[in-house]
DNA sequence: ATGAAAGTTGAACCATCTTTCAACTTCAAA
DNA sequence: TTTGAAGTTGAAAGATGGTTCAACTTTCAT
């Protein structure tokens, strides 16, 4: 009773060494998750990438799941924090949203195994899955609700509108992000743009 | 070479009785992969619930894989016609998006192991995974391009536009139908609708 | 240098299903 | 009533791949 919130027996490296292997067997993981999926994919596979034994993985890891979880918490910063100083260096509200789209989009096609690996956590981790998207849609209603206070954007901006958004953000990326990369992303990210900020509706004055 | 596209050996039903069988294994897969997804469901899982033994599953599917895909088109065409006939009935081009949201509101309410089902084939049968949605975004861009043609939307709407809207309507749809259905499905389709139809940009004049 | 802790190894164990199969039952047409 | 095609059954074969373990090697503080 003496640990804070720790393992029974905890699986943190302790040298160097240990670092170096758990962090091989982490990007090892994403190639071969984001290849094969997680069921397809095997963990003598992810030691094999990692260039080590198959009981090695063991030393850090405590199940198949348990290195997904780490995985998908992983992507999950590795977006936020690619996207986050991006937006800040917006114009405005709307300007916000469009860089938001950019530079997920940017993100999503260095990274063409993101989809596979949230997407799957639906099915190994629904928790982690869950708080992905909540938290990414309660980032986006926290600034939607800011640029409303600056007279940016609508003054009844609510939750709908940022799960909207980021729906629009998800499909987009997966279409034109990793299916299919030839338009230009600032090309996409404009049209969606335009479309948040004034409708597709014509105008009937 | 006789049959034309036919099967090795056919496993489609001859009798009324076999006709039965495959539709109950059919329905208890929908209820099997829909709780516990692909992998943790089971065959002997499906039968139990079809109250029929293992091997007859053999009788009218291949494999596992062959069942799920089988569902996956099903369900796929399920949703299409319960939404298409209700946006025949449509005002205008703008009402037509709102009520073809509402509509798939309602299916998702009502059928809460669609997401798993769909979502899952991105890791089973890739192909039927694209499939559903490139002709979902085909099927809304040719309404919006007809839109257009009438004056209701700006005449330049594209495939973009396309993905940009069902990505909104996919995570509306897990969010306030599969998740959460608390909110009146309506209320959703109008926030939705105002935001497709004008933006969220306030009015400078 | 030395001992103990940390890390590595891979064969073998084991649990979990998918798939097969040969015997058995149902049903409808002749 | 007979016949055989269609359908049913569930035990068992077969494959896969996660997990364990006990022997071995490396690291590093003293």
């Amino acid at each position: 009773m003496d640990d804070a919130g720790a393992a029974k027996d905890d699986k943190t490296p302790r040298t160097a060494r240990g670092e170096r292997t758990r962090r091989a067997l982490l990007s090892a993981a994403a190639q071969e998750f984001g290849e094969k999926g997680f069921h397809d994919g095997s963990i003598s596979g992810i030691t094999r990438r990692a260039g080590c034994a198959l009981g090695s993985f063991y030393t850090y890891f405590d199940t198949k799941d348990d290195i997904f979880r780490a995985l998908v918490n992983d992507m999950s910063g590795q977006v936020r924090d690619y996207v986050s100083p991006r937006i800040a260096q917006a114009r405005d509200g709307i300007d916000a949203e469009r860089i938001g789209l950019l530079s997920f989009l940017e993100f999503a096609r260095d990274h063409k195994e993101l989809y596979r690996i949230i997407d799957e956590s639906e099915f190994v981790d629904q928790a982690a899955y869950r708080a992905h998207y909540e938290n990414t849609a309660s980032r986006m209603a926290a600034r939607l609700t800011r640029a409303a206070a600056h007279g940016d954007v609508r003054a009844d901006v609510e939750e709908v509108h940022a799960w909207a958004i980021m729906g629009m953000n998800v499909f987009l990326g997966l279409r034109y992000g990793v299916w299919d990369d030839s338009r230009p992303a600032e090309e996409i990210a404009a049209i969606a743009n335009a479309l948040i900020e004034k409708g597709i509706g014509a105008r009937r004055d």
